[in-house]
DNA sequence: AATTTTTTTGACCGATTGGAAAAATTCTAG
DNA sequence: CTAGAATTTTTCCAATCGGTCAAAAAAATT
């Protein structure tokens, strides 16, 4: 006798597979359009199944929405997590610079969800953002702080240093349209990632003051 | 006899008025829930009136919509406009940053309207990127190249720098509500524009290299 | 093959959507 | 004060919204 009879978690092949091709599609229309902006519809469509049928895995919009944005707030702390205080600083920011723009380029849609709730205020995660995220920067900033009183790095406000790169690497993401149309098709193609990575190497390491 | 008997352009005072009233509260929403999350009541009962009401100055929600679009446009791309070949190229190139986190502290409705538009994919001003844009973007950065090649400024890809300027600026706006969170309350206050134009100040002429 | 379980479909629901039409009201000029 | 114009409200509409339900179809189990 089976206590769950509701596909909530997905048990069975099909289930697994049909979640996934689910998710996949929402995180299409939802990226685009933000989450009131989005219909049901739309993402069964996307989906390629009929309304009811998604609805048979997922009983609600927001029970679409919510694992997405969860996935996607983990994954987007990772690399932050990732820098290390017993690391070299000047390559330890760089390379997590490297890491933020790849995502950007290999996550793109993922970046503009999350930048669609942000504009709209961030309803449902203003807490972990207050909680989680504020003591992952808090610790990080403690570290940055670290590195410039040893002199390894120039002085400069911890927070809003991680804010300029995640500005800076989010930008390719959430305003590709954007970057490809000024850079043209000569400059637009998949290299603009890697003139990107240099600029910013640049960018941070140097900024730009002439060498003399 | 009139010949224009819909109340198309603001003609009377009253006119006058609602229409700002109007273009006031839909920025509101738009700015928050973009085009397709946005509905009519919603602007309606922001600018307290009813939506038959609202509907009598403007015909349709595009034609709200519209309006406000373009005027930002305009606005945005101002600042680089003013940036001056003849000036000092990092004097140009800092008063350039503080006027566009001026516009993100100012008009911050504004710039998350904008990158709601973007997030979707720009569409109805897809050419305008391609053409007015563009061709403003290369003019200044060929100004830029000038500068690198007279020795004023280090060399890098004025593209990008031009994209890291607009991201790190219009971050605090459109992500406004995660930059306070992670400040907390003793640093998220309106200080924090000034903080970030230091800052800021602080990466694009130096970088994080530490003074020898 | 028969039965049970899982998956899909179609028909439908009330609420909300963008918008039209017309009546009712308010304002304004003579 | 009154006629005409401008403004607002009331009523309404078809389409779409998120979501339900029962029946049909397909899979899996026996």
């Amino acid at each position: 006798m089976s206590t769950d009879t509701e596909p909530g978690r997905p048990v069975t092949r099909i289930q697994r597979e049909k979640h996934e091709l689910i998710l996949e599609a929402a995180l299409d229309v939802f990226s685009r359009y933000g989450f009131r902006g989005s219909t049901i519809d739309q993402i069964a469509e996307a989906a390629g199944m009929s309304k009811p049928n998604l609805l048979y895995y997922f009983k609600s919009k927001e029970d679409i929405h919510a694992p997405i944005l969860a996935r996607i707030l983990e994954t987007w702390l990772e690399p932050l997590r990732e820098m290390n205080a017993d690391g070299d600083p000047l390559p330890e920011i760089q390379s997590y610079i490297r890491r933020k723009l790849e995502m950007s380029r290999d996550f793109p849609r993922e970046s503009r969800l999350f930048a669609n709730e942000m504009l709209r205020g961030a309803p449902g995660f203003h807490e972990v953002l207050n909680t989680e995220l504020k003591e992952l920067v808090d610790e990080k900033a403690a570290v940055i702080k670290g590195w410039m009183n040893q002199g390894k790095i120039a002085r400069c406000d911890p927070y809003h240093l991680i804010f300029s790169i995640w500005a800076t690497t989010q930008h390719y993401a959430d305003f590709d349209i954007q970057v490809r149309a000024v850079l043209g098709k000569a400059r637009g193609g998949e290299g603009r990632f890697e003139d990107a990575a240099r600029f910013l190497d640049q960018l941070f390491l140097h900024g730009l003051k002439p060498k003399k």
